[in-house]
DNA sequence: GTGAAAGCGCTAACAC
DNA sequence: GTGTTAGCGCTTTCAC
């Protein structure tokens, strides 16, 4: 195995001393622009690259940062992960991605990771079954930035980053009004979700102050499976729904199984509406289903954003919310 | 802030050599019992985690893996990422991951970025368009093993981990003929790629051999709305192909949303069967697509246990193919 | 304009 | 059973 180009071995060559090199090679203005360009032209020869777990030491600060999610597979935070790994490249960090399984305990090894790795910060997705946010306050007070995101804390002193919840449920609740439908189904995922109880509350807020006369019927479906069931029943009663309501890209992926199964025609005999990621989910059908988008990639960049303003010295607490907006597909 | 707990301040405070701690902290056999009890302690109390720059400085080597692929919001990657983070967390490894975009100008950087961070092992599955793997042999000669998945060079010493891209479209195959169908409309994608090649060799090897009065028409969609558009045009014909071949789950999605427009009954009107990774697209459907199973998450599992055998002292090149198995719908 | 030395946190060879 | 020392690669202060 060939030898590593250091400081050291390169200084010897050159009868210089390691500071000399050192300060050369980072255009130091006290040296000689002769010694400067002997020293360059050897550490490109010899593929010279600073070791960076000697500038971490030194530094007490390294140039990763940590991720860390409930599951890296799902419809959203892949596209998060891609955005943050993206922008971190360009701006010279490394991403370590950690994902925690839904297990809170999991999740205080990946904390603990960060802090071990001397990450330069850490964005995070709590569990749905995070109760203790103590340890992320410690990593903030070891001056490790921290940014949650999606699956945020109730606590409010921290910087959060959220897709508009509320929003993405008032705009798909104003298109089935716009549509004229009356008979709604409506499927949330999983009640126990802080986003269920945030995108339930919106869209039935809207109908209660617009649509008297429209009739909401509202399910929780905990799995795809569950969702195209209660399609399955809906469907057979005498008063058929018109417009079905689907949370998330989840839920419509077990709404549409439903729909296939009854061959009910689209837009025809039932419209559908969708809050999605990317658009990925509603896109693979035909006619494609009209969406309200709430973008993991875009998130990704606005807490990626938010992570460098504070490393900036911009260390207030924030929240910031990432609108959501209509994208029209044929299935209304 | 409160200070970092290390071995020289906790050995202030017991009046101890920082070496003397050292030794107690990783229980050594030299140190007393009563010592080893108050250091242990002493550092519990003051939460002591080791530095791991400080280590990784000591050893060059750290205790993470890089793992680089083209793309990470991709139908198979995500699932391996997701196996192989899992794998290393419990190794006691971090996983650092970094995306080429197909771009072999980034893979370059993102191969030094490893390199600078000095990781104990690289994952990778190279873009469509590298052609040069002399910069992943230098790592290789840097004492960082690399293995090769998915996407892998042509180079052949070297260790590489693969799907079984001919058994699958093997199997994919004698489905079709045991189903009796004989006008076989078989969709394969972009035709530059190697995994293209191999599949589509494979599945016309065996129709050679087998099922000569079967006609297969065979056409390469670099893009899901390019098999949606085949699936138009051939289903205009007299003679309508009496089932579909996809190559992958992206194909398959571009198919599916044909057979939909065309209000084609599956399996009555046309079979569908397809190559998938974890067989979540062809599950969306009803029925739900036959697929054959060329499993992401199995892949990482097959790779990091390749790694780790490496790094225990197995550093024999090696090639390994994960099987398929075919996983039955109700779709032929 | 250049060099010597200290120190980041840790480990291990070598005293005693 | 414990301490001293040197060194991993780098930066920076202080000397000259």
């Amino acid at each position: 195995m060939k030898q590593q180009a250091t400081l050291k071995n390169i200084s010897k060559m050159l009868n210089l001393s390691i500071s000399t090199v050192s300060r050369a090679l980072k255009n130091h203005p006290d040296i000689s622009e002769e010694t400067k360009r002997k020293v360059l032209e050897l550490a490109t020869i010899m593929e010279y690259e600073p070791n960076a777990h000697a500038i971490s030491l030194r530094t007490n600060k390294s140039n990763a940062f940590g991720l860390i999610v409930p599951v890296i597979s799902n419809y959203f935070y892949h596209s998060f992960i891609s955005a943050v790994e993206e922008l971190s490249r360009k701006a010279g960090y490394s991403l370590i991605t950690l994902q925690s399984s839904d297990d809170p305990s999991i999740e205080l090894d990946n904390i603990k990771l960060c802090r071990l790795n001397r990450v330069a910060g850490v964005f995070v997705a709590i569990t749905p079954f995070t109760q203790n946010i103590e340890p992320f306050l410690k990593l903030i007070a070891s001056d490790i930035p921290v940014i949650f995101f999606d699956k945020v804390p109730d606590y409010e002193a921290c910087n959060k980053v959220c897709v508009a919840d509320e929003e993405a449920a008032l705009i798909a609740a104003e298109q089935i009004v716009k549509h004229r439908k009356k008979n709604i189904l409506a499927i949330f995922g999983n009640e126990g979700l802080s986003i269920t109880r945030k995108r339930l509350a919106a869209f039935e807020e809207y109908f209660k102050k617009n649509n008297s006369d429209g009739a909401i019927t509202t399910v929780f479906a905990s799995s795809p499976a569950e969702a195209t069931q209660f399609v399955l029943d809906h469907y057979k009663n005498k008063t058929k729904p018109d417009v079905i309501f689907s949370m998330s890209d989840e839920i419509l992926t077990g709404v549409m199984k439903g729909v296939q199964k009854l061959k009910l025609a689209v837009p025809a005999d039932t419209g559908i509406i969708s809050i999605s990621n990317d658009g990925f989910i509603p896109r693979l059908y035909d006619p494609e289903i009209t969406y309200v988008e709430t973008s993991g990639y875009e998130l990704g960049r606005l807490a990626f954003k938010r992570m460098m303003d504070h490393l900036d010295g911009k260390t207030f607490v924030q929240q910031l919310i990432l609108s959501s907006r209509l994208v029209e597909g044929g299935s209304l």
